[in-house]
DNA sequence: GGCAATAAGTGATAATTATCACAAAGCCTC
DNA sequence: GAGGCTTTGTGATAATTATCACTTATTGCC
């Protein structure tokens, strides 16, 4: 039994009206006109700080999110409390455990939780269905959806099954670097245990090791990449 | 570098035209009248024999299989050499893998052996898309797959990241088991190191544990689960 | 500044898994 | 029934990861 994720409960923020000028603009050539009509009308736009929880095991989804800024973490959580990162969602992605569970009206089996500030726009579980038989486009995105969280999970697999601690920190590092966009960030020990299902103790020991590779730089809360 | 699968390169048998009234009979319910009738056309019928390697990684996959009866195993390879089990497919299942690579045009990314002696029904690429758009019960049964499939990797998942090797052994031989219907079955312990990612001394080793505590009775090529 | 809370560092030790290097056993073929 | 191949057993040892029990920063706040 370990701690469990550590939660803000910020409330999600922003309710807006949606417009399909903007929306034209972001799904510009992914999605036919009508479409985007049925979009602005029923689809929620949300702004969702950093750290909030979207989505935990065991709860109902009623909506499918497509992200328009920011990223969403995806983790596997075990009955005892350990974690396991499986992939994050970035621009114009989506969520194929949303569409299972949607298109199933099955519970959740994964945690969702933002990592940045994230703006998005949620999608009622009836429309999403319906719109695969009525929009091509969606249809493809929906198809599109589904095969890159399969490649993610398979990718997700090869570092779990196959790589060592240190390599899969060293590139869950690079990943988060990629994902802010700069070579510092702001991340404890204890999160990255978790992304890694271990322990803080073993992290920690991993990062001063790096560190004296000259590979990253510690601070509390940050880490930098060389 | 480990010794890569064994590969029997046993021909695929039988390829026989498929009989509508067969196939009403196996897919009673699950697919509508006008799809039989362009499976029984369109598809074709194999029997595989146990041990065959139906994919290979980095080939091109150019048709989804349906398992009608049997068992494929499906196992995802690391660059060098060692591999680990993802899941099994089974009675009517399809392969995602199948899916989104044909509905891609990629190469696999994962490697399919028959368990044991298997018939399917295999579906051009051209169909499987066209089929989703025509054939309501033909998208459902694509969607479901994924849902399957994706069910299979994040079980995978759990049991590579939160289990020791003692439990995931003990729940492949169980799996295993199920799989053939008895508690007697045939493998080898190299074998079953390799759909764990781990080495054959290290299953030797805890296999012998096993029998010792009582859950199981070895000899060559053979294990009896208690 | 002093205190509390959170985060990080670290020694000691155990458990788990990996590797190497053979030996022994079972099975097939001639 | 004697080799030869495959499979299994096992000791020795190393590498990796996990746990426990603290200590030592660092930060925010009163």
């Amino acid at each position: 039994m370990r701690t469990a994720l550590l939660i803000k409960n910020t409330p999600i923020a922003n309710f807006m009206e949606i417009d399909i000028e903007f929306l034209h603009s972001r799904f510009n050539g992914l999605f036919e006109l009508n479409l985007l009509k049925e979009l602005a009308q029923i689809g929620t736009y949300m702004e969702i700080e950093e750290g909030h929880v979207l989505m935990r095991p065991g709860a109902y989804i009623r909506s499918v999110p497509i992200i328009l800024s920011g990223s969403i973490k995806i983790l596997r959580s075990d009955t005892d409390g350990r974690e396991a990162l499986l992939y994050y969602l970035g621009g114009m992605d989506s969520c194929a455990m949303s569409l299972t569970c949607c298109l199933n009206r099955r519970k959740s089996e994964i945690t969702a939780v933002a990592e940045e500030k994230t703006k998005l726009i949620s999608v009622p579980v009836e429309k999403v269905e319906e719109w695969v038989s009525k929009y091509s486009s969606w249809k493809q995105f929906v198809f599109a959806t589904y095969q890159k969280r399969f490649d993610d999970l398979l990718g997700a697999i090869d570092q779990i099954a196959f790589r060592k601690l240190d390599e899969r920190l060293l590139s869950l590092l690079q990943r988060k670097s990629k994902q802010c966009g700069c070579s510092v960030f702001t991340v404890t020990h204890e999160e990255i245990a978790g992304e890694l299902a271990t322990s803080r103790e073993v992290i920690s020991r991993l990062l001063k090791q790096l560190e004296k590779l000259g590979r990253v730089k510690l601070s509390r809360n940050k880490i930098e990449l060389m």
